[in-house]
RNA sequence: GGGCGAAUAGCUCAGCUGGCAGAGCACUUGCCUUACACGCAAGGGGUCACAGGUUCGAGCCCUGUUUCGCCCA
């Protein structure tokens, strides 16, 4: 056993002084690095949801962070092999943007510079600027090995990217083809339906009019993008619409180019939607495109990559999209083709990475068939193979799954995983390398970044091969993230798990709360709402962050932070800090190693609060088990302050003094010890760094809090006995200190306190008369064994038993009838209503007999109470005044 | 349009199996009591959104309504 230092602890607690030397401590002694475990339990895996390489830390974060690292260090202290990877992702598009934002401030584009000058830019942008996040998480004391760090553009991770694509290929579940994708006119590139956001807007329904060929008639369709209509090559109408009937197989002119249109029936029309009748524009609308599938309809491109009118647009030709629609309509209204213009909301389309207007555009790309994919992982959520947490989320995923889409994965960009596929001619070869012979070029595209972040918890063991780490790590034990990304990673993840390993990546998956600031909106950089997380450390420490945001987080709610909430985890630290300092003081040089705790005579308050400890450490321990953080660190809390702090310690001071019992000092000394031995490891998850701090300056076994072990509950700690009877004590303080504060009894002036009750009462009023004295700050204790009582008092009742302060010259008599007035008043409605509760027959009879016993226990308790209280109040009138 | 969630103290939220509503902050009063003023002690504060229902008993279960938020189309 090392002993403690009580110099040093200084008061008040420095986070700054503390945090950095600790973690670097940890590093030196490999602390995060796997180490066998003692128990034969499957290694504790967790890996980190990579964060964009060009990110910086946000609150939200460390709020996952902070999760993942109390379930890591409780499972280390638990004495399993605990390993978290962390590491980045190459964010394709957000990467690249910030590297050509940067070119074009030079007055350069990435195609002045080429392909391979581009990705040298960017890989130096990544070197000098790129991973932030995992240095300030450094900071935070993640508990990570830091030694494996990947990143999704590594070599060995991309090679698991590509064997993946040429697997799916080889399986038919990769293919390429002309469809409707989302493309975003800004970032040059195709989309994946789950990078599309769509805003409710208010927008406008053009109701256009396109004349009926060889005929007056005409027909009028309703669109909320009117300059599409110049790709238009049909109108549909729905075919039992009675409306249409007589012009269905007639043909339609459109207006301003007047090319001929069929006007065509189809069942997917929703006759209640505008005039019932809809323009048909296959490249440019999805439903469309299939409707131009079933029909055989030619298809028109009538907008370029920039979302810029092209050579089909006529007139319109080099026009914004948005200029064009405002050029289109006023043409149309001119010719007279427009209807109406009505206001219309819609969920508009954006890119989630610039906000730009999708535009859904007929383009050729790489698709994943995702039906196939999407079975196993059905059935590994229904067999309960993935368990969510909160639960609900499991139908959001199976909703999701069931009604899963084609993933467009190529992507056209430069930085990212570039796509295995040569061609030459009408010849395509998917591989590795370039096919034998002259005049290969490989495609331009790149693979979108979920399409290796679904890979990660097993690319990162060194998948595809069989490694060891494989072998020994996989499937990882629980997957920790924001809700925000189910179908983007958690649900593809799973699919790619059961895909190419055969299992599930991981039994469990929590998510946490959503972050928001004070107004309810979500934390974003781009509203710069989300307080700066590294000042945060640095102002409130690192481990008030954490222990403030699990303390605060609802499981499965949203959180709305405010800064100011951080002293609650700063002002703990500092509580716990203070607690060790008396206890250090008050050690003395006992060698509390050799104390065997048999040999000690355990004192009603020590009994109490080691069954109190045992009680935290089985609370702390169930909430932690059960994914409920922040009832956990509740607990902890709430013993540690309230119980240990505020009880305990205040009961062992006068034991400690220099003229008490030598035995009983030693006893107090083991007790508060061994209590807040157990505090710190109980918290240590919350709080890494005080924590470590504090159990160094105190007697401790072992290197490191960090790898010490996790308590358990003793049995024989359990003492419900001892609970009754402190709580009882407790009462009776609080009932004192009560009678002093409304009487108005100078907080420095000691009084006599009489107690009248039943023996056993009086009995244990005597056993920790020494405690409570100083509690309360009495004088003198008399124990009224012979029932009298002082005549002229104010006076409580607890459980039965009578306090009295006698008054003489101490206090205002008026004021003390008044509140035994008051303090009746509220007994009587309470007896009220247990009486009515218990004359009710249908209670007596169908309430469950220990409820019903209770009910009359509480009748009993309360007539006694009033009783005494009613003789107190006589006592006071026949004291005159 | 479909789905999910929320509504409890002034604020932010707990409340797990139905048995007389809790915490932190804020507020009031008093205290620098030799660990801690980042603290201590005492206190005030509630129509558990609304309306029905089930039950001996509902914050909790059921039905409906309102408001707010999120996801999907």
């Amino acid at each position: 056993m090392r002993p403690g230092d009580p110099e040093a602890l200084q008061q008040p607690y420095d986070p700054r002084r503390v945090e950095q030397r600790w973690f670097e401590t940890w590093e030196s002694l490999g602390v995060f690095r796997p180490r066998p475990g003692q128990r034969a339990a499957r290694p504790f895996v967790i890996s980190i949801p990579p964060p964009n390489v060009t990110g910086s830390l946000t609150m939200g974060h460390l709020l996952g962070e902070s999760i993942r690292d109390v379930v890591l260090r409780w499972q280390r202290m638990e004495g399993r092999e605990t390993l978290y990877v962390p590491g980045m992702d190459h964010a394709g598009i957000a990467t690249q943007n910030v590297v050509e934002k940067k070119l074009r401030d030079e007055g350069k584009s990435r195609h002045d510079l080429g392909r391979d000058a581009f990705l040298r830019e960017v890989w130096a942008w990544k070197e000098q600027y790129g991973g932030l996040i995992l240095k300030q998480l450094r900071r935070f004391g993640i508990s990570a090995d830091w030694s494996r760090e990947r990143f999704t553009l590594d070599e060995g991770y991309s090679r698991a990217v590509l064997h993946t694509f040429l697997k799916l290929h080889e399986k038919g579940l990769v293919y390429r083809g002309r469809y409707i994708v989302n493309w975003c006119p800004r970032c040059h590139t195709a989309l994946s339906d789950e990078e599309v956001d769509h805003v409710e807007t208010q927008g406008s329904l053009w109701t256009i009019r396109y004349p009926v060929k060889d005929s007056s008639q005409s027909v009028a369709v309703a669109t909320t993008r009117p300059e599409t209509m110049l790709g238009d090559t049909a109108v549909a109408v729905h075919p039992k619409d009675r409306r249409f009937v007589k012009l269905v197989g007639k043909t339609a002119v459109l207006p301003l180019v007047r090319r001929e249109i069929p006007i065509v029936a189809d069942e997917m029309v929703d006759p209640k939607f505008g005039t019932g009748a809809v323009k048909v524009t296959p490249a440019h609308d999805a439903n469309d495109f299939q409707t131009a599938r079933r029909h055989a309809l030619p298809e028109v491109v009538v907008m370029d990559e920039h979302g810029v009118m092209n050579e089909n647009a006529g007139d319109f030709r080099g026009l914004d999209r948005f200029e064009a629609r405002r050029r289109i309509v006023e043409a149309l209204r001119d010719a007279g083709y427009l209807e109406k213009v009505e206001p219309y909301a819609l969920a508009l389309g954006q890119c989630s990475r610039c906000d730009t207007v999708i535009e859904p555009c007929l383009s050729q790309q790489w698709f994943v068939k995702m039906g196939p994919l999407a079975a196993p992982a059905i059935e590994a959520a229904k067999k309960g193979q993935v368990k969510f947490y909160p639960q609900r989320w499991k139908k959001v995923y199976l909703h999701w799954m069931e009604n899963i889409r084609d993933w467009c994965i190529s992507r056209q960009l430069w930085w990212g995983h570039r796509i295995p596929v040569w061609y030459r001619g009408e010849e395509m070869v998917v591989s590795l390398e370039p096919p034998a012979g002259e005049g290969w070029r490989q495609d331009e595209d790149v693979l979108d970044t979920w399409f290796s972040s679904w890979l990660w918890p097993f690319a990162i063991l060194g998948w595809p091969e069989e490694t060891e780490d494989l072998r020994r790590y996989h499937p990882n034990a629980l997957m920790v993230t924001g809700s925000d990304i189910i179908f983007f990673w958690v649900a593809r993840m799973i699919m790619a798990g059961l895909e190419f390993r055969g299992e599930a990546p991981f039994p469990h998956v929590y998510f946490t709360s959503i972050l928001r600031d004070a107004q309810g909106r979500k934390m974003s950089k781009s509203l710069g709402n989300s307080p700066d997380p590294i000042e945060m450390m640095e102002t409130y420490g690192a481990d008030a962050v954490r222990f403030t945001l699990i303390y605060l987080t609802p499981t499965g709610q949203d959180l709305l932070f405010d800064e100011k909430r951080l002293e609650t985890g700063k002002f703990f630290a500092n509580k716990v800090w203070n607690a060790a300092r008396l206890v250090l003081m008050r050690l003395g040089d006992e060698d509390l190693a050799k104390v065997r705790e048999a040999s000690l005579r355990l004192t009603l308050a020590d009994r109490w609060i080691l069954s109190r400890y045992a009680n935290a450490v089985k609370d702390v321990t169930r909430n932690l088990k059960t994914y409920r953080f922040n009832e956990a660190a509740n607990a902890a809390y709430q013993f540690a302050w309230a119980e240990y702090c505020d009880w305990y310690l205040e009961m062992a001071k006068p034991r400690w003094a220099e003229d008490a019992d030598p035995a009983d000092r030693r006893t107090a000394r083991w007790v508060a010890w061994k209590v807040l031995d157990g505090i710190l490891r109980l918290l240590h998850p919350f709080l890494p760094f005080v924590t470590e701090e504090i159990w160094q300056a105190i007697p401790h076994d072992g290197e490191t809090l960090a790898l010490a072990a996790w308590p358990r509950a003793k049995k024989g700690w359990f003492d419900v006995e001892a609970e009754r009877q402190v709580d009882f004590l407790q009462e009776l303080v609080v009932a004192v200190r009560n009678l002093r504060a409304e009487n108005k009894v100078a907080p420095g002036r000691t009084v006599a306190v009489v107690v009248r009750g039943a023996d056993a009462q009086l009995d244990l009023v005597e056993r920790l008369a020494d405690q409570l004295r100083p509690l309360a700050r009495i004088e003198s204790l008399t124990l009224a064994r012979d029932g009298s009582r002082p005549r002229v008092a104010a006076s409580a009742v607890v459980q039965g038993a009578e306090v009295f302060l006698p008054l003489e010259g101490l206090v205002d008599l008026d004021a003390e009838r008044e509140r035994l007035v008051r303090e009746a008043d509220r007994l009587l409605s309470d007896l009220e209503g247990t009486r009515k509760k218990l004359r009710n027959q249908d209670f007596l009879t169908r309430a469950r007999p220990d409820v019903v016993e209770r009910e009359r226990q509480r009748l009993a308790r309360l007539e006694e109470t009033l009783e005494k209280l009613k003789r107190a109040q006589e006592s006071l009138r026949a004291a005159g005044t």
